[in-house]
DNA sequence: TCGCCATCCTGGTACTACCAAAATGGCGGT
DNA sequence: ACCGCCATTTTGGTAGTACCAGGATGGCGA
């Protein structure tokens, strides 16, 4: 076990031991030897998840973890290092990505440039192809998605909502197994993708809006109910 | 100069040498001797940069400096450790800002419970304590603004919209130095908080979007002359 | 002038050694 | 038996050294 592979082994470690005990992490010696790796290599990994607020060390005392207070930008880095999430996160997740993605639509449809259109007509082509093959079309639904947010100029507003459909990533995966679900998407993104090359901002971004809304229900029932983990 | 107080230094040293050489930063065993500080030093602090995507390390090449590409954590994490932002950086941060803001007014109004009544009436208190000194209500209006967001009873939303706030923080101070503004916000509060008491999310909205777009014709020249939607 | 190879440089990793303060446990007094 | 004090242990913080192996570089020879 070598670089930063080792952080998401440490994370895990430490979010479990912190459950276990009162938030009280193993000491930096015991996780090295734990994970027959140097101090040092230890010490990075904590650096990170200290800089993420995920944990605080405490000079001459230990390492405690922050089960909640936990960033955006931290749960995406823990969900890509293959951390699992609570519903709640998820479910808070997925209300903020709505809130953007709505407004990114809105904007989109001002800002758009021919670059933007052109991504957009080609991730809608390869969507058609994908379906017509009957796959799903998971990844060029983040790309379609995305690129209307990008298509807002604004790369900051890109990176959050990037981070934000890396905390889903995993479970969308899911939601694209239904080939129904897939050309109901599908043919609610070239509606959206109209409504953009006409400029209309209002019906993109009411298109976006009852576009969600479908997901925001498999959500829901998703997650609602109880707090299995898959 | 010890513990992570090395951490602005270092990334300030890596932007500079960045923009001087062509993204090509000194090797750590050069940062090391740099700040007089342990080579392990300078790792933990390249170990946090690297996982918020402000630099890359090259094995046995070299460290390499990503100008762009900055998510708002690190930048939060950056504007917190004093290094400048570009004015392009804030432009963007401040129309999220306003997207997002604009939401949780609109959701607080439905949500809030009694212990977030009970804080912003603190708060407006405070304000009026203020304004009566002769003093400005920057942080106060912060609270404000993160109070609404934290009616919305979703922590994720809250932790976005807190890593915004300390992107624009030391240029907020500027903004409050006016009386006239600290009344005419103060007075918009309070005019917000009523609707929120009202439950009336419509109003809350629409009295929000005037709100800042006081503040944002501020940025706006303050800034870059170009648009910022509402 | 061009191509190849020895050398240097660099990040990656491990191990050792101290320090100082927090945490702990045992001892002694009450 | 309980409590308080103090010596010991533990723990994070930091420095320093040593090696490795592969990229980067420059000089030498064809």
């Amino acid at each position: 076990m070598q670089g930063q592979e080792i952080l998401p082994a440490i994370a895990t470690h430490l979010l479990d031991s912190a459950r276990t005990n009162g938030g009280k992490a193993p000491s930096e010696r015991d996780l090295a030897e734990h994970f027959s790796v140097s101090r040092g290599q230890v010490r990075e990994a904590l650096a990170i998840l200290e800089a993420m607020q995920v944990i605080e060390r405490r000079a001459k005392s230990g390492i405690y973890v922050n089960t909640d207070n936990t960033g955006i930008e931290a749960m995406a880095f823990l969900a890509r290092a293959g951390l699992p999430l609570e519903n709640r996160q998820i479910y808070e997740a997925v209300e903020v990505r709505k809130i953007h993605e709505i407004k990114a639509a809105e904007l989109a449809a001002a800002r758009a440039d021919d670059e933007n259109f052109d991504r957009l007509r080609d991730i809608l082509v390869r969507s058609e192809e994908r379906i017509a093959q009957g796959e799903g079309i998971d990844g060029l639904d983040q790309e379609f998605h995305l690129e209307i947010v990008r298509a807002t100029q604004n790369t900051l507003f890109l990176n959050i909502c990037t981070a934000f459909y890396e905390l889903g990533g995993n479970r969308l995966k899911v939601y694209f197994r239904d080939p129904d679900r897939n050309r109901k998407s599908h043919e609610e993104h070239k509606q959206i993708f109209e409504a953009l090359v006409n400029r209309d901002a209002a019906l993109a971004s009411a298109l976006m809006v009852s576009h969600l809304r479908g997901a925001m229900s498999y959500w829901s029932e998703l997650l609602q109910p109880a707090e299995l983990s898959d």
